[in-house]
RNA sequence: GGGCGAUUAGCUCAGCGGUAGAGCGUCUCGUUGACAUCGAGAAGGUCACUAGUUCGAUCCUAGUAUCGCCCACCA
């Protein structure tokens, strides 16, 4: 064997030794149950990454977490699925196919039309999807890869985009999807309707153009009037009005004011109560809008007055409609103004030139010409930095805006109720149970999701709009708008066309087919070709039907049906991972089997937008052999984000992103597993540091050396070895040592506490069988007694394979190339260590008296070696040993193992007498004295000084231990068993200060 | 405004109703030794503060301070 473990080469070669053998196929090693049924499933969804993306740290923790699960299960004989897949992540990936477009100077996604731009879309996905399989690949993570899944169908008859349409379909008969015309958050940059969650709130301070609250006056009309009061006393009683023929406004946006309806004062604000009913002029519009009573308007806020925007303000849309207010957009998709041609926007106004000059610009000028403007009509009544929070799209990074759109929304607070009661019935449980809280909080309150984007990359919703019945327009250069179309939701045309020809009474219906769509040369096509006249006029999406010109067919017996031109929500298709994997809509066996899966593991980031999802469409669809609704999984475990050292999100702006692959690179696969376990603490941040993952490389470096000892001490794994066969203390001590390891890990791992997995492994290695076994076998491996020798070999042989099994979920390349390099000699490994059987270990195979031993020995040398440093005696000095104070049993103890401790120790002789010799250094050990003769080399003045601080530490503790034991109360209520720990504590301590004092005084003598 | 979490060694973090731990860093000593990516030893802590519960609190409870995150928001 090297001396170090060549992660770089070894990992390559492992993983394709995997996969060759398909190791972490569906039901690999999977064991017969108890009963001699099918081995028990265990099953995890992988959080499907997007498929242009690469991986992060989060996926690096959330992958090794699950990898962890996955082949402890699978070593302990379940039949583990590990589903793999990617998202086709709408927003994302239409924004990095574009960028891509952009900066090679090609045509846009416009100009290429959909058709062409979905198909470079896949031509990307083909191109880069396999990135992200390979890096998880490079971590290590044993999922079934040949079941790889993606969101996205290339075509509708797909699976997974049956799954989709289907559920779809299925939500829209129940009326748990309908499309409705409201305000929805709107993003300006990618032109689409996001969803709530997909919006966040950003910090703006004022600037020129933002962060500031402008006051606007806006002129009573027909000469009304009120009082304003305009100085105050220390009370806030207002002292001195004054008759005012305006009212002030103040808002963050001025441009919306061009969209102004109304002006809101509260019902009970006795300054404006006799306005309500009157009007303002509108400034710049010249738009009579009514003054209205809602409480909606805080007296206690700025004048108590306040400008309503129907169109853009979701407070103001629900005014507006409670007081009868007209809704006006004045905004196109792009949030430039749209005031030409704004019908709604000129109905009743008489705009100034300068106004309508604003037509066409974008927002954030036409605010600042807004203000301009008001300021020159004198109407500015002053402007105050105002910094505040603005709704900014998660992924365009650009402020949205409230607008007004036709839109599909799905009835998630009807959805959200099973998925509520799951969790409190506790069918599926948080980990950390904290979560739990979050989850209910948001669902209690959950809101009607926006399912519907306006981009091109998704499924496409399958609802195709055709002529109202009744309509006699006819269907040459017919015209509709949204509101008028009939609705026909089905997976396919075909289902579609059989919908819409019964509604239609005998027409035929045909499908308007987009590749067919020129807009340039507005083509005239036959009728079962017709083409569109796609208008975004701004405010929503007006659709023309476009010309049919086919004299040969009668119009009364065709009807033209369009699709909707919208994509669902990517977390739509998200929310049914579990079950669309697994073959769902079709009645699989694979769905049989392993839905519902074990534990989902992801960061808390998505629980809203996932997790909660994935309840909701999972107890909807899916159920249980009695029929009952059934949870997609049972567990939720929650993991950290992963932030780097000083707690810090990673950011590529902060630049102190840490890529898991160049750690992978420079520390391997396995030293950025143990890392991210070891930092797995539940409910806690994970915040790396590159020093850490360099320590667990050295870890494993020790782990490799440790195996190499054993190979060159002909450690060779014995078949049918029996652990409970070795007499020797140290080989009874290990075994029982290993026992207490894997209970440890087990149990750690069955509680999700992955760090104590962790911390257990470091442990038992590096100390226990690093440090002290294999130091203590030494001996009996290079001495004489051939009988104890065999012993000691394939204990530690044993030992080895322990430690290489249970480390191997969480660094499995290492231990797999040690599974193979320890087996080499014993003629080979049945299987990979991937496969190997977890172990089971009776209890009682730890024997006490050999660990009370092996305890013993192990501070009795720890004792000697710090005393040996502390008296700066020469590493090379061989010293004498002699005990005193000690019953023969502990004598008897010391004989057995003086070996041991002469080498370990250093010392050159052990003896046992009853009284310690003169010049000696000394210290206590449970109920003996341990002196080192000095005689010569004793810095007396030294020895007195530790002895006394010793004592005086013992004797400090002492009278703690007194107090305790003084104490009635203690002695009535604590338990029995402390108190009795604490008498025995006293007399140890007693006796060590004893011993001590004794060594002070012959060492007084001395001097 | 509502909710969640944190405060423990120089740094990054575990932990726990009864003797305070790790990694890295620091200091001393050590390379014929499986491993210098190492070994032996050591220094370093009022467990944020205050009050309560308890025989006993770093741990449980409440409050305070500071920091962080999530959700909802004032025009």
């Amino acid at each position: 064997m090297d001396k170090h473990f060549d992660a770089a080469t070894a990992e390559a070669r492992i993983s394709a030794a995997w996969e060759e053998r398909g190791c972490f196929r569906a039901g690999a090693n999977a064991k017969p149950a108890a009963d001699g049924g099918p081995a028990e499933t265990f099953s995890i969804v992988i959080p499907p990454p997007n498929v242009t993306g690469s991986l992060h740290m989060g996926h690096a923790l959330n992958n090794t977490l699950q990898d962890i699960l996955c082949r402890w299960h699978r070593m302990r004989g379940f039949d583990v699925l590990w589903q793999p897949g990617q998202d086709h992540a709408g927003i994302a990936t239409q924004m990095v196919v574009e960028r891509a477009l952009a900066a090679a100077g090609e045509p846009g996604r416009h100009e290429m039309g959909r058709e062409a731009f979905v198909e470079r879309v896949w031509q990307q996905k083909d191109e880069s999807g396999g990135i992200i399989i390979g890096q998880l690949q490079r971590l290590g993570a044993s999922c079934d890869w040949s079941r790889n899944r993606f969101t996205l169908g290339r075509t509708d008859d797909d699976q997974m985009s049956r799954a989709v349409l289907e559920v779809f379909v299925r939500l829209y008969e129940e009326g748990l999807i309908y499309r409705d015309k409201r305000l929805v958050n709107w993003d300006p940059y990618f032109e689409t309707a996001i969803s709530d969650l997909e919006v966040e709130q950003v910090q703006i301070r004022p600037r020129k153009d933002a962060g500031k609250l402008w006051r606007f006056r806006y002129p009573l009309a027909d000469g009304a009037t009120y009082e304003a009061p305009v100085a105050w006393d220390e009370d806030g009683t207002p002292t001195r009005h004054e008759t005012r023929d305006y009212i002030v406004v103040a808002t963050t946006r001025p441009e919306t004011m061009l969209g102004d309806t109304g002006v809101a004062v509260h019902p009970d604000d006795a300054r404006y109560a006799h306005l309500v009913g009157k009007h303002v002029v509108l400034p710049l519009v010249g738009r009579r809008i009514p003054i209205v009573a809602d409480s909606y308007a805080d007296p206690e806020t700025g004048t108590g007055a306040v400008k309503i925007t129907p169109a853009h303000d979701f407070n103001d849309f629900d005014v507006g409609k409670r007081t009868g207010l007209r809704v006006i957009n004045v905004m196109t998709s792009k949030a430039a103004m749209f005031l030409e041609g704004n019908a709604d926007f000129l109905a009743d106004a008489d705009p100034e030139p300068d106004t309508l000059a604003l037509d066409g610009k974008d927002r954030y000028e036409a605010r600042l010409r807004v203000v301009e403007l008001m300021e020159i009509a004198g109407l500015l009544d002053g402007v105050d930095d105002n910094p505040h929070l603005v709704p900014h799209g998660d992924r365009s990074k650009v402020a949205i805006e409230p607008f007004l759109t036709d839109q599909w929304f799905c009835d998630a607070a009807t959805l959200a109720k099973p998925a509520l009661e799951a969790v409190k019935a506790g069918d599926t449980r948080f980990a950390p149970e904290n979560w739990e809280k979050t989850y209910f909080q948001w669902l209690e309150n959950i809101q009607p999701w926006c399912i519907s984007r306006q981009l091109w990359w998704g499924h496409r919703i399958p609802v195709w709009y055709g002529p109202p019945k009744d309509d006699s327009v006819p269907i040459h250069g017919l015209a509709y708008s949204s509101k008028d179309w009939v609705p026909f939701c089905a997976t396919d045309f075909a289902g579609v066309r059989e919908q819409a020809e019964a509604y239609y009474e005998g027409r035929t219906a045909f499908e308007f087919d987009a590749s067919r769509y020129d807009e340039k040369n507005r083509i005239k096509l036959p009728v079962d070709r017709v083409m569109e006249d796609f208008q975004n006029a701004g405010q929503e999406h007006n659709f023309h039907m476009g010309l049919v010109e086919d004299e040969t067919m009668d119009p009364e017996r065709v009807v033209v049906l369009n699709r909707d031109e919208d994509v669902l929500d990517t977390w739509f298709s998200s929310a049914l991972w579990p079950f669309s994997t697994l073959g769902w809509p079709d009645e699989t066996s694979q769905l049989e089997r392993y839905y519902k899966t074990d534990v989902l593991v992801t960061g808390f980031d998505i629980i809203f937008f996932w997790v909660a999802r994935m309840m909701m469409m999972g107890l909807h669809f899916m159920k249980d052999d009695t029929a009952k609704p059934e949870v997609p999984f049972h567990t939720v475990y929650v993991h950290a984000l992963v932030r780097d050292e000083h707690g810090k999100k990673m950011s590529k702006t902060l630049g102190n992103v840490i890529d898991p692959l160049d750690l992978i690179d420079q520390y391997g696969a396995d030293a950025t597993r143990f890392t991210l376990t070891a930092m797995a603490a539940m409910g806690r941040d994970v915040r790396l540091s590159v020093s850490r993952v360099e320590g667990y490389r050295n870890f494993q470096t020790k782990l490799w050396n440790a195996a190499r000892f054993c190979e060159m001490n002909d450690c060779v794994p014995v078949a049918g070895f029996d652990p409970a066969s070795p007499t020797r203390p140290v080989n009874r001590w290990i075994v029982g040592e290993t026992v207490r390891m894997v209970a440890a890990v087990d149990e750690a791992l069955a509680a999700y506490r992955f760090n104590d997995a962790a911390t257990t492994l470091y442990d038992h290695i590096w100390k226990t069988f690093c440090d002290w076994y294999l130091e203590l076998s030494k001996p009996l491996l290079q001495g004489e007694d051939a009988g104890a020798q065999a012993e000691t070999r394939a204990t530690a042989a044993w030992a080895l394979d322990r430690i290489i099994i249970c480390l191997h979920p969480i660094m499995p390349f290492v231990t797999e190339a040690l599974w193979e390099e320890t087996g080499a000699r014993a003629g080979g490994r049945p299987g990979m260590c991937a496969h190997a059987d977890w172990p089971v270990l009776a209890q009682d195979l730890a024997d006490a008296d050999a660990d009370a031993e092996m305890g013993w020995t192990i501070r009795l040398i720890e004792g000697i070696r710090s005393l040996r440093a502390e008296m700066n005696v020469p590493a090379g000095a061989k010293l004498e040993l002699v005990m005193t104070g000690h019953t023969p049993a502990v004598a008897m103890r010391l004989l057995r193992n003086s070996e041991l401790v002469q080498r370990m120790a250093r010392l050159s002789e052990v003896a046992v007498a009853e009284h310690a010799p003169d010049g000696s250094v000394t210290f206590s050990l449970d109920d003996c004295a341990i002196s080192l003769p000095l005689a010569g080399v004793i810095d007396v003045e030294a020895e007195s000084a530790r002895l006394t601080r010793e004592i005086d530490k013992l004797v400090k503790e002492r009278k703690a231990v007194e107090a305790k034991l003084a104490n009635e109360r203690f002695l009535t209520k604590a338990p029995a068993e402390i108190v009795a720990e604490n008498r025995q504590r006293l007399e140890t301590l007693a006796g060590e200060i004893t011993r001590l004092e004794a060594a002070l005084a012959r060492l007084a003598t001395l001097g």
